[in-house]
RNA sequence: GCGGGCGUCGCCAAGUGGUUAAGGCAGCGGCUUGUGGCGCCGCUAUUCGGGGGUUCGAAUCCCCUCGCUCGCCCCA
């Protein structure tokens, strides 16, 4: 029989894991509390017409890499690649954008077809921020000082928050004729994986990582210049912000992001501990999308987290908390004193003690040894002679400076057990 | 999708054509039927990701396939 396996590229999370996934994740929810950003939750699944509106049929994260299939009814259904999309179909289907600006987070698995590598997986998860109806500068600053902010509390360290503009989307298209014109002369002389964005998605080229591109584009026609003045200093606006909030940045007049909908800031925060999947949080603005989807106008600016990639780094730079070792070790043996311990064990538990239960009926001998193991700091010991006198044993097993004398403590005085087992 | 590396027990790993596939960790049992952290003893892969081939003989060589990994593309 051929084993059971996981789907190339999609992985389970394992209790060790998951332990730090959802510490990372109540940092990020605290965060978002504070800063009254609600959550927003969407379906996995998303017809797939949203995606070719939304993020554009020439990205590559539409044209190659959807998990699209029919349903039984031959709709064709989308598991969604990312979550601007689908977050702003929601807000627009429940009439969420009716009484002004609003803030949403969002977070959970998306799904791309790719070559898994490490920090690129096929099902992999991300934690995302929309700021609808804020058009300005400073509702930029403040986004990013939201993510600068977590990743601080995280106690990262070496992360590199990159910087551009792509200007409105007239001065984008603008600037993309006049960079294929520039782009045709020198055709031949392009790495080949360029020559073949040359009309698909000039930008990109940009950012080749081929050097003799590199050498050729020194004299390419710069973005920046054909921005319009309010673009620019838009940008410089930005900057000052970002200057006054102490948050250090750097321009890189390279950074283009790759789906369609972004417009004027564009950033990316980085590490240079990740291999090439160096981007752990990725966003920018998008003031036509909503429209694009059926809305009215609405200047909108978001991130998005890869919660993988930021897990490695956190294991990278050693942030992990340790986990927690139970309260308690409930050793018990006997045909009586079994189910007693598990009715002992429940109202401590009620008490609000981490305890644990062994449940092996092992020697007591053999139950002290994984008592010690687990790293408890209490163990509570019930056979059939604590049973019949109607008591439960106690000891310290680790010494923490004070002297703890072993002894029994009848059930009757659980309130006086429960304080001494909180007492240290 | 393209190119490089890899795949031996739950984990780490030795073995690179020749009788029973080292060792360590973890696990289980015992020394010690009710008191631990140390120590000692014992047990745990008919099998080397899967399939086919070469050979008297393969974990070791060849082919295919799956998976992991690194880089490219792209992105979080």
């Amino acid at each position: 029989m051929t084993k059971l396996k996981t789907l190339r590229g999609m992985n389970d999370l394992l209790p060790e894991q998951t332990a730090h996934w959802q510490e990372v994740e109540d940092l990020f929810r605290h965060h978002f509390s504070r800063a009254g950003i609600g959550e927003i939750r969407t379906p996995l699944m998303e017809t797939t017409d949203l995606f070719f509106r939304g993020i554009g049929e020439l990205t590559d994260v539409v044209g190659k890499e959807m998990y699209t299939f029919f349903d039984r009814g031959n709709r064709s259904c989308t598991l969604r690649p990312e979550g601007t999309a689908a977050v702003v179909r929601s807000v627009l289907q429940n009439g969420l954008l009716s009484q002004g600006p609003k803030r949403f987070w969002y977070g959970g698995p998306m799904f791309r077809y790719e070559r898994p590598q490490a920090g690129r997986l096929r099902q992999f998860h991300q934690i995302g921020v929309e700021f609808f109806g804020l058009p300005t500068a400073r509702d930029d600053a403040e986004l990013i000082a939201l993510a600068w902010d977590i990743f601080s509390a995280l106690k990262l360290k070496d992360l590199n928050l990159e910087l551009n503009t792509l200007g409105t989307s007239e001065d984008r298209e603008r600037y993309r004729s006049e960079l294929i014109k520039w782009l045709e002369k020198k055709y031949d002389f392009l790495d080949k994986d360029s020559q073949e964005r040359v009309y698909k998605n000039p930008l990109r080229i940009l950012d080749s990582k081929d050097s003799k591109t590199q050498q050729l584009l020194n004299d390419a026609p710069c973005l920046y210049d054909s921005l319009s003045e309010s673009s620019k200093n838009r940008f410089l606006d930005l900057q000052k912000i970002l200057n006054t909030l102490e948050i250090p940045f750097q321009i890189n007049k390279r950074l283009v992001r790759g789906l369609d909908y972004y417009c004027q800031t564009a950033f990316e925060i980085t590490t240079d501990q990740l291999g090439s999947q160096k981007t752990i949080c990725g966003g920018g603005r998008y003031d036509g999308l909503v429209q694009e989807l059926g809305g009215s106008s609405t200047p909108s600016v978001g991130w998005a987290v890869g919660m993988e990639r930021l897990m490695i780094l956190l294991n990278e730079q050693n942030l992990y908390q340790k986990k927690d070792s139970p309260d308690v070790y409930f050793i018990n043996q006997g045909i009586s004193a079994e189910p007693e311990a598990l009715s002992l064990t429940r109202k401590l538990r009620t008490a609000g003690l981490n305890v644990e239960l062994d449940s092996s009926a092992s020697s007591f001998s053999k139950q002290f040894k994984k008592a010690n193991k687990s790293n408890a700091k209490w163990a509570l010991i019930i056979g059939e002679e604590e049973f019949s006198a109607g008591e439960v044993r106690i000891k310290k097993l680790k010494f923490d400076g004070e002297d703890f004398k072993e002894r029994n403590i009848s059930k009757i005085e659980i309130s006086k057990l429960i304080s001494i087992l909180k007492s240290y």
